[in-house]
DNA sequence: CTGAAAGCGCTAACAA
DNA sequence: TTGTTAGCGCTTTCAG
């Protein structure tokens, strides 16, 4: 087998469908761009042209040329995070379903590096981003990414948050009330009333919206949410121990606690066991999100469940659509998952 | 509030750059790009004008103009699965270190829709390409994608995967042998002899080397490899399960289970939790990669750790060197994690 | 319905 | 060391 010389064809141009088509670069443009203004049978032989050359656009030049992309940018806090990964397995998906790219960012919940991949994104000119991760409960710590998502907007490209934020753009709402709501119910149904949170930073909208949904269920249950220990600490396996630490150390009687992420609750189950508490035996525990592996701990996780992978591939469908006059709001739904974390109080 | 009329500013180009540092396009572009020819004083001016106005450079047109990308494209097998993810993780960060953007895209193990998304990957004209994801062991199912590979290699993209691949490229090569070796000579050790292997699909690579380190270390062990079972099924956690299943039934007085990744070993525990069977009382249990759940399962896996992570950061800065001669080989270092799933035969 | 020509923002010769 | 200028490949007015 020969490889061939010097001659690396270079992939065709549009220059060279155009010109085997025997048409003009316009024509061979519009054709390929299914826009109207050519008659079909140009437009045909263009495509077929096109085909046989195994010709694909330079995004670059098109882009450039201020034609339209077919990249989205996906803002995450860490890819190697499983609430994550899963919601930007449901984005990657649903975009390749389209034809559509998926550029990946970091945050790390900094919220100015946020506004530093923004801006990166913009120039890379993608058509789309999807900001994951939670908003900010005060809006200035928004102020500058808002600024700059707004300005990609005014400038015709499309933004998608997931979850509640202080922006102008359409937004995927997962239910974190209402499965706050469901957890806690469950708790109380089982009969505790000696509860605790064990809680990501206070500063997340998240984290207000399942602490407030807790403390509804708590108040429809005749109890004083005031009365409900809260732990704030960082929203990972890590943060988890420790406040299970303080939980145990400052509120013994407590028989139950509710983490306000899976993670959190990998964390607690795993300084429950090392401090030998019995779970459910001695203390329950719940967490939320329910990520693949809550199946698999031990024990089993209550959790509440929230459609990571499904809340991604809307966010992109909804980025899809043009922007409509007044932001959409797409809730998703969430369920209890009740395992073998929970069980009545002693 | 007033909205601002068309003066919708658009982000900063070079010639503002240039024009607000009182200096030519050119200059200022070598400036940015760190290239000789421009004094440290005016080139300095340059880089605090950019960073002010919040600079930065069209990719697109920087590309069309034939100076160099920085965007990688990485392809994984499932970015949901906490392997990939791990591993994305790594090249994301590294990437980002450098000012690169990373394009995600799904392969699915199906080794034409590989093809198709390198395609792609080339249109988009990136730079670089990872392919994290085992190679098969067949040659044949890879052509198309390393024809594909080539062609981008001699167009001056680079290249680099994770994993053994018939391609003529830059690896990063997991330590799959030692490490199976590790893992079947901590068992042998234990006292084990009558073992199982819950194997991933024959055709990757990964699979087969592996089963070759297993097979190494029985032999070494003065035992028949021939006699060890083993048992393929695909590379998840049901997997897991229909493969644990079929050792019970098939092999009743198997006393330690292989399984060649931590998803499959995942499915193994929870199917002999199923059969109440008592891991490690009954029978020992490992795993494969150590992803992060592998400490909180129950009981903790013991596992031979692969450092997914770093390995994507490395595959990254690989990419970022200019082709070598002869394609580079980084082998990673691998570790026996020993926790609760192993213990000695009854 | 089609073609000619003017850029999009940047880099890379080539001049100065 | 710096500036001038010609494209990179495409889309999009504006004429025909």
């Amino acid at each position: 087998m020969r490889r061939e010389p010097a001659a690396v064809r270079s992939q065709p141009r549009l220059v060279d469908v155009a010109g085997r088509a025997g048409v003009s670069m316009a024509t061979a443009s519009r054709a390929l761009a299914s826009r109207d203004g050519v008659s079909e049978l140009v437009a045909a032989r263009v495509r077929d042209v096109a085909a046989e050359l195994g010709y694909v656009a330079n995004p670059h030049a098109r882009t450039l040329a201020g034609g339209t992309t077919s990249v989205a940018g996906l803002l995450v806090y860490e890819i190697g995070d499983p609430y994550f990964s899963e919601i930007a397995s449901g984005v990657v998906g649903a975009a390749a379903e389209h034809g559509w790219s998926v550029q990946i960012s970091h945050t790390e919940r900094d919220s100015s590096a946020e506004a530093a991949q923004v801006r990166v994104m913009r120039a890379h000119r993608v058509g789309a981003i999807v900001v994951a991760g939670s908003g900010y409960v005060d809006p200035a710590m928004e102020a500058e990414v808002a600024r700059e998502l707004d300005d990609f907007q005014v400038g015709g490209g499309r933004v998608v948050v997931i979850g509640r934020h202080h922006l102008r753009c359409d937004a995927v709402l997962p239910d974190n009330i209402g499965a706050a709501e469901s957890v806690a119910a469950h708790l109380l149904g089982l009969g505790h009333r000696r509860m605790a949170v064990v809680a990501g930073p206070s500063h997340l909208s998240t984290v207000a919206d399942r602490l407030g949904g807790i403390r509804a269920a708590v108040s429809a249950h005749g109890l004083d949410p005031e009365g409900l220990p809260v732990v704030y600490a960082p929203f990972t396996r890590e943060g988890g121990r420790s406040a299970a630490g303080q939980v145990l150390d400052r509120h013994p009687g407590t028989t139950a606690i509710l983490a306000l992420n899976d993670a959190m609750a990998t964390g607690v189950l795993s300084l429950l066991r090392e401090r030998g508490v019995a779970v459910p035996h001695d203390v329950s525990v719940t967490g939320f999100d329910d990520i693949q592996v809550a199946q698999d701990l031990a024990p089993a996780l209550t959790t509440a469940r929230l459609p990571m992978s499904e809340m991604g591939a809307t966010a992109f469908e909804l980025a899809l659509r043009p922007r409509a006059a007044r932001p959409r709001r797409k809730p998703t739904g969430h369920g209890l998952i009740v395992r073998d974390s929970t069980a009545p109080p002693r």
